[in-house]
DNA sequence: GTCTATACCCGGATAGAC
DNA sequence: GTCTATCCGGGTATAGAC
């Protein structure tokens, strides 16, 4: 039973194969964006022929979509919102992970962008679908911290809300286009000032050494 | 002498030709990126023909190069530093002018994009040179405020030059997905919030009716 | 399920007439 | 300076054999 990997079924194979594609496509349109990635390059670097790609995805459309969930699924943390607080530290490590899987990181920016001018572009409800997701998400984070007390009750769950996706798209950009940026620490200092500003009572275990 | 717009040498009708191209090739570029935008739209925009553009510009690539400049050009306002309150002041109303202008934010939210994800694309230095730029003159009005006293000694200004950046190009996005989100009122927050955390010295006029 | 072959369209750039 | 015609490469998708 070491080479068998369950083949349930004749589909078993074929799982497999679909998510090799998957992987290579996902490479492709990372740097060539949807428009500049071809099928012929895709299947080209899995020695397939480009027919084969489209046998098993529909259509070029089909297959950018299913990127996009399949990279999606990966990272699915099933983030449940807990307060604000939790929510920052899940971030950093979300951003730590990000600076080191640049595809990622290029996939979401150069699709995101397509997806913005252009109203047709077929990841275009993914994108929407996918910030008011985030926003919600952020949002009631903050909503709980005021709740709990552990944020000032001056603070706009709206507005944070959104002022953090738009640092956090940005500086995605800037890290592609000059690598020597360090997200993480960017992320850490907006967290930082964050806090002092907002926070309500610092815990117990503060310094009191100086 | 209605007619005649002062055709200094034989190039006059050149020169207005060039700017109606440029003027095109903007709006192309701006919603179907480099890639998606083809010469042969721009020409049939214009009632030309495809050899006609290419015989302006030599390559579809210069055209770009030129038509990132020619945007660029409308805008500079040869924003010398002052102090960081100035540069706020002013920004702002670079945002408002941008929250009226679609194709130009379209323009550089996919231009930027594009050369962020390929090392290889056309608009890749000029994006370079823009963040190194913009981070200099962001960098040094904070620092010119903290000299002047109207900033607490702890801002750093290389960190806030930074995050400022990510916010302004992270709302760009975020309006083009959603165009019910507003970018100015963003933009106010940001401020406020910084200015409450980092500013020194708030003016006598406060107000104390409340 | 995978291939080859092909239909069909679109792209940029060039040559050369006017 | 502008055109038409053309070259040549590239793209997606389909048809049909194996």
């Amino acid at each position: 039973m070491t080479g068998s990997t369950g083949p349930r079924g004749p589909y078993a194979g074929t799982a497999r194969r679909r998510e090799a594609i998957l992987e290579v496509a996902y490479e492709v349109f990372a740097t060539q964006g949807f428009r500049g990635g071809s099928l012929r390059e895709i299947s080209a670097r899995l020695g397939y022929s480009q027919s084969g790609v489209i046998h098993h995805f529909g259509s070029k459309e089909n297959l950018l979509v299913e990127v996009l969930a399949y990279r999606e699924s990966l990272n699915s943390s099933h983030e449940s919102a807990a307060h604000g607080l939790a929510l920052l530290d899940h971030l950093r490590t979300v951003v730590e992970r990000n600076s080191k899987t640049l595809g990622a990181v290029q996939l979401f920016v150069i699709m995101s962008a397509e997806a913005a001018v252009d109203d047709e572009h077929p990841a275009r409800q993914f994108f929407v679908d996918r910030y008011t997701g985030t926003h919600e998400l952020f949002r009631t984070a903050f909503t709980l911290a005021k709740l709990d007390g552990h944020l000032t009750d001056d603070v706009d769950p709206d507005a944070e809300s959104r002022q953090l996706i738009a640092f956090l798209d940005g500086i995605q950009v800037q890290w592609l286009l000059t690598p020597t940026f360090d997200m993480t620490e960017a992320y850490d200092k907006y967290v930082h000032d964050f806090l002092v500003l907002h926070q309500l009572q610092i815990p117990a275990v503060a310094d009191t050494t100086t």
